[in-house]
Order: C-alpha cells, then sequence, then structure tokens
DNA sequence: CTTTTATTTGTGAAAATCCACAAACGAACT
DNA sequence: AGTTCGTTTGTGGATTTTCACAAATAAAAG
C-alpha cells in the first residue's frame, strides 16, 4: 500500500463531485461514484466518451438493475465487499458494460459506496490504481455524512420490519402507505426467514448476499430475520419464492460453512403470505422451524420450511398436550426399562426401524446388525410392548411417541 | 297363568316373615326371601331341615359370595331376571347349594327380588309353581317399601358417582368417607367405562351385567356411564382391571348386539387410576375414546380404551390446532384436485396404501387392482404432492393429515 | 380421423422379505 | 462344571417387492 503523501491533500475542501472531476482529470477517463446502494452520488463532467451502463446510471441517478444482477452474478461485488484493492472488470457487452476498474469505498469493514473508472480513453495502469485507492480514502469523509442519514433510513426499516414482525400493525393499507414511504417495494408473495449461528455476527458474512437480494432484515441476538418476496405471476409465484428462498439458505449456509463450525447454523422460514398483516404468522413459523430444527437436528436435515416439518410441526403441541393431562407412556416405559435391565438397545432398534419406515435391510445395515438378529428383536419388542407393529395406526403412534419422548429425555 | 282366587289373599295383612311361613307351609319346604340385592328379608322358621348355602345366608343377612357368582355363571340370574316363571335349579354341591326352585319379585319389569323354596322335605311340582306365583304377587307389596328406601339409597349413590365423574369434591379422604357411608366398597385401581347407543334404553338390557358385577352407573342421555374397579395385588392390578373391562364390554355388546342395529353401538373407557379425584380424568378420556370410535368407526373397530386410540387420541386436538394457526394443507388438497378433475382415485389409493402401513399387495388386493396400478399411483401420487414416500415423516405426516382431512370433510 | 396422453395390465428377472430351523455364544443360576 | 435362557448369526426356500419394458385401453387433443 502507498505511502506516499496523498495526491489529493489539496482538495480536502473539495465537494464529492470536484473530486470526481480531479480523479477524471487524473486518470483521464470518465468516473463515477455511487454509495452502497448504487445510487449515483457523484460523477465527472467528461461529456464526450462514455458507455451505455454509464450514461443509463447518470440518466436514472442509479444503477440499471440489469447491471447490478449481471455484476452480482460474475462474483464482482463479492469482490469488491471483500477485498480492499481495485477491482479490474472486463467489458460486458450484453449489459452495456465497458471495461472498467472499481473500488469500495469502506470506513472500516463497512462499505459506503464505489467509485467507478471507465477505461476508456485509456488503459488504466497499476499507479493508475494506487490513484483509486487514494481517492477511495479521500472520499470515505464526503461519503459518511451522506452515510448518515442512510443509517437513519435504514434504521426506520428495520424499525417497520419489526413493526411487521411483530403484529403492531393497523391496517393492511396503512402498512402499504407506510412501506411506500420508505421506498421499500415489497412484492407478494413473502415470508420470513431466520437464520441463526451461536457466538458470530452472521451480517458480517451474510452482508454481501443481503444487498445482492436488497432484503430487509434486522438481527435479533444470534438470529437474523429477513423478509424475502418474489414477484411473479399466477400460480407459480408461491414455489418461485420457495426455490427463491432455498436459493439463498444454500448461498448462505455455503458461505457460513467455512466460517461457523457445521451443525452450529439453524435456519428455517415461514410458510408464504399475500397480506401483510400475516408476517407475524410467517414470522412465528419461521421460529418454530428453527427450534425444531434444533431439537431435531438429524432428523430435519435438509428441511427448512415450516410446511415440510412433517410431524415436527406438531410435536411441540403434542408434548404440551400431553403434559397438560398428565399422560405417560407406559408402553415406552416398559421398553426402555427393559433395555436397562438387559443391556439391551431395543429402542434404538425400534425407532431405526421405524425411522426407516419398516424396511428391514436398511435398518439392519444402519444397525449393524444382522437381519435376523432385527427380525428377533422386533418380535421381542412387540412381545414387550404388546403392540402390533404391522398396524399402521399403532406404527405411528409409536412412531410419535419415541420422537416426543426424545424432546422430553434428552433436552 | 292360573285364574285362582289368590291363595294368600287371607293373609293381606300378615308381614313379609308370615308371608314366608305361609309359603312354607304350603310347599312344606323351607323359604328364604331376599330383595334384588341379596340382601336376606324374611325366611321360613324351619329349623329342622335346610343346606349349607340357605345356612349361610341367614346367617350373613346375605347370599354368599360364591354361592351367586356360580348362579351368575351358570346363567340362573339371567333367566330369573328376564322370565315370570319359577326357575328350577338343580343342586350345587360344590358350593353346598341344594336343589331349589326360584321366582323373581316384579313391579312391572323391575325385579324387587326373590323367594326361593329348597326342595329338601319334598319335591316341588308344577302345581306348587303357581303357588310361587302367587306368593311373589303377594310379597310385591311388602318390598315395594323396602324398595322405596334401596331407591334412595341408590339415588345417592348414583349422585356420589356423578360427584366423582365432575369432580366436585374437596379431598380423597373426603371422597373415601361418603363411599363408605353409601356401603361402596371401590376397589383400586378403577377407571371410567361409557356405553352409548342411539334410541335405546340401554340400562334395560344391561341390567342383568349390571348386577351381577355390582357396578356403580349412571345413565346420561343415551350414554350409561360404568365405574369399574379391581381389587388385586400387586403390578398385575392394571392388567387384571383391564382384562375385566374388555370381558365386560365383550358380554354387554354381545347381549346389545340382538337388541341395537349394528354399528349403534359405541364404547370406551378411560386410563385406570388410584384415587378418586383422578375418576375426573378417567370419565374425560372415556368421553374422548367414545366420541373419536363415533368419528372413526372402521378405523377405531376393536378399540375401546383410551390408551389403545394411538394417533387418534390426538387427532381432535391436531384438528384444532391446525384451524387455531388457519393451517391449511395445500399438497392434499392438490391431490383431491387431481382427483376431481380427473375422476382417479388417488386419494382413496394412499389412503389404502398408508392404512396397510405400505404393503403393496394388501393394498392393491384392498383396491382390486393391479400391483403395477398401485406402483404407478403412487409414483404420480409422489409426483404430484411432491413427496417422498419412502420418508417415514413424510409418510406419517401424511397419514395424520388424512385423518385430520376426514375429521374435517366428512363430518 | 389420427395422434397424443394418461392409465391399466402383463411379463420377467433381480432384490428384498419372511419364516422356520439350527448352531453358536455369553451371562446367570444351580 | 453343567444347564438354562436370551441373544446373535447362519442357511435355505417360499413369497413379495421392485423395476424396466411392453402392450392394451380409453379419453383428450389436434
Amino acid at each position: 500500500m502507498s505511502n506516499q503523501p496523498n495526491v489529493f491533500q489539496q482538495f480536502q475542501h473539495a465537494d464529492i463531485d470536484e473530486l470526481a472531476d480531479v480523479i477524471g482529470e487524473l486518470l483521464q477517463n470518465p468516473i463515477t461514484i455511487e454509495d452502497a446502494d448504487h445510487k449515483l452520488i457523484a460523477y465527472s463532467s467528461h461529456s464526450e466518451s462514455t458507455d451505455q451502463a454509464r450514461w443509463s446510471t447518470i440518466m436514472g441517478r442509479r444503477v440499471p438493475e440489469k447491471v447490478l444482477t449481471r455484476l452480482w452474478k460474475d462474483g464482482v461485488f463479492q469482490e469488491l465487499l471483500t477485498k480492499d484493492e481495485p477491482v479490474h472488470i472486463p467489458a460486458k457487452d450484453e449489459v452495456g458494460l465497458g471495461k472498467r476498474v472499481a473500488i469500495a469505498i469502506r470506513k472500516g469493514s463497512e462499505v459506503l459506496g464505489y467509485i467507478w473508472a471507465i477505461e476508456v480513453n485509456r488503459p488504466i495502469t497499476e499507479e493508475d490504481d494506487d490513484i483509486l485507492r487514494q481517492a477511495a480514502r479521500a472520499a470515505v469523509s464526503r461519503l459518511v455524512q451522506r452515510q448518515g442519514k442512510r443509517k437513519a433510513e435504514e434504521q426506520r426499516r428495520k424499525e417497520f420490519l419489526w413493526e411487521l414482525l411483530l403484529g403492531n400493525h393497523s391496517s393492511d393499507t396503512l402498512i402499504r402507505q407506510k412501506a411506500e414511504s420508505l421506498q421499500l417495494q415489497l412484492s407478494t408473495p413473502y415470508l420470513i426467514c431466520i437464520i441463526e449461528a451461536a457466538g458470530t455476527r452472521l451480517e458480517q458474512y451474510l452482508y454481501p448476499l443481503l444487498m445482492r437480494d436488497k432484503l430487509l432484515w434486522v438481527v435479533d441476538g444470534n438470529q437474523i430475520v429477513l423478509l424475502i418476496g418474489q414477484a411473479g405471476a399466477g400460480k407459480q409465484q408461491d414455489e418461485a419464492l420457495v426455490r427463491k428462498v432455498k436459493q439463498f439458505l444454500a448461498d448462505s449456509l455455503g458461505k457460513l460453512e467455512s466460517h461457523v463450525s457445521e451443525g452450529q447454523v439453524t435456519a428455517g422460514y415461514g410458510r408464504s403470505y399475500k397480506a401483510y398483516a400475516d408476517l407475524v404468522k410467517s414470522y412465528r413459523e419461521a421460529l418454530h422451524a428453527v427450534k425444531i430444527k434444533r431439537l431435531f437436528p438429524q432428523e430435519t436435515a435438509g428441511i427448512h420450511g415450516y410446511r415440510e416439518l412433517g410431524i415436527y410441526r406438531y410435536l411441540l403441541k403434542l408434548k404440551q398436550w400431553d403434559e397438560e393431562q398428565g399422560y405417560e407412556n407406559e408402553r415406552l416405559a416398559r421398553l426402555k426399562q427393559y433395555d436397562a435391565e438387559n443391556q439391551t438397545a431395543m429402542t434404538e432398534t425400534l425407532e431405526t426401524y421405524l425411522d426407516a419406515a419398516g424396511k428391514v435391510n436398511i435398518t439392519a445395515n444402519r444397525l449393524h446388525i444382522h437381519i435376523n438378529t432385527l427380525s428377533y428383536r422386533l418380535k421381542r419388542i412387540e412381545e414387550i410392548m404388546q403392540v402390533d407393529l404391522e398396524d399402521m395406526n399403532q406404527r405411528v403412534a409409536l412412531y410419535l411417541e419415541l420422537k416426543l419422548d426424545k424432546l422430553n429425555s434428552e433436552r
């Protein structure tokens, strides 16, 4: 990194537009400066030469959507957000993007915006990189103030999300108005997704993803709560939304994998809804899913959606109901007592058998026992518990009872 | 039946003891008169000749237990309770019972007591039968007054049972005292059993059985509610009790079968408890069992105990929980819609398959389809519903959902 | 009318299941 | 030590399941 006196020292009191011009002069190329949300802040006054992307950006006061998605897809932003260096980007003619160099403007670890230099008049060399580094540092102070406003707005958005999550709102139209005033365009249907990890500041790892999808999110303890929406037509909306969430989770968990020890991250999401007022439900469902996934990590591996929880959706309620009426299961107690008295593993055998949906060889393989041993044990289990494993009602009841028992004893 | 002037006309104002003596004189044999509960009311003063059973009855002021059970077992009481005729009973030496004749004393259809004539001095002929018939009629007025007292006591017992059922009581000791004051010997553990039949006065058919087992019972609408206890030692008590209840139900339902159209009778019983205060629970459980059995007659055929309900124990609660949080099952809805649109029977196929615990040939047989048709349908079902039938969690969830759906749609 | 599509049924072969019977093993008891 | 009992593993054969592929059928679509 360069230790030479900053070229921009003399322009200490120049405003951000002047800064853009100065950089432009130094690099002899057009410059654009954007904030973290890709809104245009300043641009150099090179009128002569530019490309389609820059032109659209200046006209729309914001980087066009398709350019952004392309850059996200190509990993440019990921690089910008993680590296402190200028990033050289080849031309992407399909989106009207000429060859250029970009650098993130950052204060500490936080990204405030970006400086873009289009290589149209002359190529940008390694010395120019150093100029860009200095320019990025020089731009910080100018962006901080603006950042203040952004922070406040961000804050208000997060407060709005909390309102939605907790259901402290009156009518759907009021919510819609407030969303508009915050310049939020929530697309139906939407749902709440929660990612949880103990002892990590999740948002720092997920930040690029959150920015990419422009999600509304809040942090609550060790959870990060996200609102995910999906615009679309017809009846495939829900499916599209679920696909989007699954994709997001795959990306997120993939990203977190390297940072957090495995099994420490839990994620779940609620059902999708079309009315704002129903986000409370989606939030509760997401919380439920996460809770269950914490209690049954193996059993619910690969499941994240509330809808897909299957019996686990009911389990806590069933436990509560059993406790309320003081129901104790003496069938299962008998089997466990038998295990304790004879150092056998009937309970484990039964659970494995049921988990394998009654397939004997799968069960035998999982338990590393001979198939006849399994058959013997199952016969014994039927005797001890006085049940008929061929009867689906009893089989299902046993399955539920075993999972309920896990809930009671292990945790 | 005899129309000749009643022999007992002249003894119209004689008391019941004198009546016994008069009958004894006429038949030249010892006579005992008992009430419906087999308590001794009067006996003729033939001191000379008698048998062991009569001697014990007079000494204990009640017919000995083992004699009663023997007579119940041999169907003597069943005959006495249903017929208006004298019943000739052969000697049963094992219980010290000599040959004798008995007749029920009845007012309308209600049995007030019995007259017993022991055949010890001379055999009892058909003319004697007529005397007994007249004697039974003559005894009615004497027993009516006593019957009034009995009724009142019965009433108080029934009130007591209602108290137990509804839980309007303070302490266990208070209940115990009250039970003793009512001369009830409730043996632990006990449970509540309910038999229900639409449009029938159940108690009239079950009366003999209720008397046999000396049960405490009340009628509530079209239900008869029974308290069944079982004295015994050690840990086999519960099992003995359950066996007793099952026996009782088998007898009862067998008896009712001929009178009530099949499927109209529903019976269920709660768990067994040791504390009086818990009878409330047992009652609620019995009610629950009956309710479920009414909703799922086929599925719960052969099940009567609350414990054995399996998943059906949870079903109403699950339905409630689903309704509370407005959960609708679109997986199942999709399948049902498919059936509606294509006139197929996927839902039925799925349910049969799950009921058969995943056995394909049982399923195919029940549905009268080729096994490959079944396999094809199952594959389609997996596609339509987007489920993996090999996954036990999903399988069980589907099973529950199907049963829940039955609850919602059919009833 | 032909063509397509969804569904049912048939055939055959490999794999899995079920069942009865027997041998081997270790722990507990006499 | 021998015996008993509960448990595990092995063998063999009848039955069931699974899967792929093909033919027949009927209804819907072109």
